[in-house]
RNA sequence: UGGCCGAUAGUUCAGUUGGCAGAACGCCUGAUUUUGAUUCAGGAGGUCGCAGGUUCAAUCCCUGCUCGGCCAGCCA
């Protein structure tokens, strides 16, 4: 990739810890991570940070990285998230060491309660959820023992059996660790172990009524796999005292993993809740996960974001314990960046605007050699058709021209990309005086772009010729949500949905474009990136835009 | 209200085991350019949240304060 530079990136606090542990010799210099989903929704650019920190670390340090599913929760859970999610990461670039899920411990864990309950430290307790909250107090004020709290080993044994036997009704009884119900701390007020839900699981499907929680579920199986660094979001630091005391409690099969946080990915004008997200998929808001506008990893993907971009931007953007809601224009200039190396350049039109070229000789036709990438040598050249009738871009053309107005307007020459010069002359019009037509006349002197006496001229735009230009849907995207913060405050995030977040086109494309592989991402030169779908190569994303000083141009003037 | 975490250019974030404060994005100039793109060169832009303390020296360590985030699911 890069070549050796002696700029060293700056460390963040994980690998710093990291560091320090092999130093120690704490893990014997192991480094093993996870990255553990729940399979409740696809995963989004939140989570790419989350894999990109993981499985780079992995790497970094020569160690391996487990995908994890969290299926502890039989409700939310499905198999095409799985399906989808084992995808989503390999399509980012990584390799999981293993695939597992936390059900495969199950029986591991179910053993591992049997024997806090020998040890006097869970119980089975009788009372409903309102209840049990209800006696956890608050914040400042303490909680109250449940009475089932002082049942003895022996009790809590043949109940807890009973409750994986099917003996009661879902929500009538639960395991809970017998901590401290006055701790500072409120996850360590006797925390739920296991629940009862008669609801089929993905995997164990109907083998077992009752589930572990998260809390109980989640440092085992990191101690199982042999994790050392469990690395998780800032929301569950009070989570870490509870992860501790559950690996100090049992015997464990390798050292004690350590439970890190860092801050999740927000970014602007976007949403990282898998609940909402699942309701814009709902509610008809979007196509569906895969929607390009979505910020979910399938939708990055069919809109054309190389995974190389958003790896170098997690990269850029590091790991820290500070809350963040980055700029999403910083992630489309990561965008930017790859596409502008990778992509092979094209014409298309996207608003056509017909100019006839009066002085091109009756049924010529012509090819012009058109460069493929000027950023990469061995791209080579194509192939483009020319003729007397061509669509240029309506923004192309000007009756009136604004101030600095470069490009083609009556009476002024311009450049046809790897075309001619031409003049305009001259336009038709229809019945509200809309200009429907441009006549010009061009330059045979200057085939492939220059005129032998030096003239130069101040724009060069893209064109299409109508003989041969093919037919295609371009859907042009703006943000999801016109919110830069969207549910900042007190408002719903749905309540700024752009309701022009995709606007649709009918456009002009060179004919090597009806041959693009779907997916593909070229440039169509002076407008963007756009990116052939995934299913029809026929329908084009808009990528991201290219930078636009014309754009800017026009909004200073704006703005006074 | 208790506990934990945070606060650094216009913006979003790095960083400093205490020694002249960094990046990207954005903005502005100029050069190159058959994309108003790219590339290159340069520029503007900071009381490092506030107040004390320790120190030769504090953005960094300590104390207090202010503001923001998270925590009282049988979700994860």
């Amino acid at each position: 990739m890069s070549e050796d530079s002696t700029e060293h990136t700056p460390i963040d606090f994980i690998r710093e810890k990291i560091n320090s542990d092999n130093e120690s010799g704490k893990y014997g210099n192991r480094v093993q991570t996870r990255f553990p989903p729940e399979p409740n929704g696809y995963l989004h650019i939140g989570h790419a940070k989350s894999i990109c920190l993981n499985f780079g670390l992995a790497d970094d340090y020569d160690g391996v990285c487990n995908l994890r599913f969290d299926d502890t929760n039989p409700e939310t859970e499905d198999q095409d998230f799985v399906d989808g999610i084992i995808e989503d990461v390999r399509w980012l670039g990584y390799e999981p060491n293993e695939v597992v899920y936390a059900s495969d411990y199950f029986e591991q864990l179910y053993q591992w309660a049997e024997s806090l309950i020998e040890r006097g430290l869970a119980y089975v307790d009788d009372q409903d959820a309102e209840t049990i909250s209800e006696q956890r107090g608050g914040f400042t004020t303490p909680g109250q023992n449940s009475p089932f709290r002082d049942r003895t080993a022996d009790e809590n044994m043949a109940l807890f059996r009973g409750m994986r036997a099917g003996d009661f009704a879902d929500g009538e009884k639960v395991l809970r660790a017998k901590i401290d119900m006055n701790h500072e701390n409120m996850q360590m007020r006797d925390p739920v172990l296991y629940r009862i839900r008669r609801e089929h699981h993905v995997r164990t499907g109907t083998d077992w009524i009752i589930f572990p929680t998260y809390d109980w579920a989640h440092g085992q199986s990191d101690a199982i796999e042999k994790v050392t660094h469990s690395i998780c979001t800032l929301e569950f630091d009070t989570h870490r005292a509870l992860y501790d005391w559950c690996l100090e409690n049992l015997e464990l099969p390798a050292e004690k993993p350590e439970q890190t946080e860092f801050a999740r990915l927000n970014l602007t004008h976007t949403i990282t809740s898998k609940r909402k997200l699942k309701a814009l998929v709902e509610d008809g808001s979007v196509d569906g996960w895969d929607d390009p506008r979505m910020p979910t990893i399938r939708g990055m993907r069919r809109r054309g974001y190389p995974a190389a971009s958003i790896r170098a931007f997690m990269d850029h953007i590091g790991v820290s314990k500070a809350n963040s809601t980055h700029d999403i224009e910083l992630l489309e200039s990561f965008i930017r960046t790859e596409l502008n190396k990778i992509s092979l350049r094209r014409m298309a039109v996207l608003r056509p605007l017909k100019v006839v070229i009066t002085n091109w000789p009756e049924g010529q036709s012509d090819m012009r050699e058109a460069i493929n990438n000027p950023e990469d040598d061995t791209a080579g050249t194509r192939e483009v058709p020319f003729s007397g009738e061509l669509w240029i871009e309506q923004d192309d053309f000007a009756l009136d021209p604004p101030p600095k107005y470069y490009r083609l307007t009556i009476g002024r020459e311009v450049r046809l990309r790897a075309g001619y010069f031409i003049t305009a002359n001259d336009v038709v019009t229809d019945d509200d005086g809309n200009v429907v037509e441009v006549h010009c006349t061009y330059d045979p002197e200057t085939a492939g772009g220059q005129a032998p006496d030096g003239r130069k001229v101040k724009a060069t735009i893209h064109w299409v010729s109508a003989a041969t230009a093919v037919d295609a849907t371009v859907h042009l995207y703006d943000r999801l949500f016109t919110d830069s913060h969207p549910g900042s405050g007190d408002t719903e995030p749905l309540s700024s949905l752009n309701p022009d977040s995709r606007e649709t086109v009918q456009a002009k494309l060179e004919p090597a474009l009806a041959d693009i592989e779907p997916g593909q991402v070229v440039q169509f030169e002076r407008l963007g990136y756009f990116a052939a779908d995934i299913d029809d190569a026929s329908v084009f994303h808009r990528t991201v835009g290219l930078r636009d000083e014309w754009a800017n141009i026009q909004k200073r003037k704006q703005n006074g």
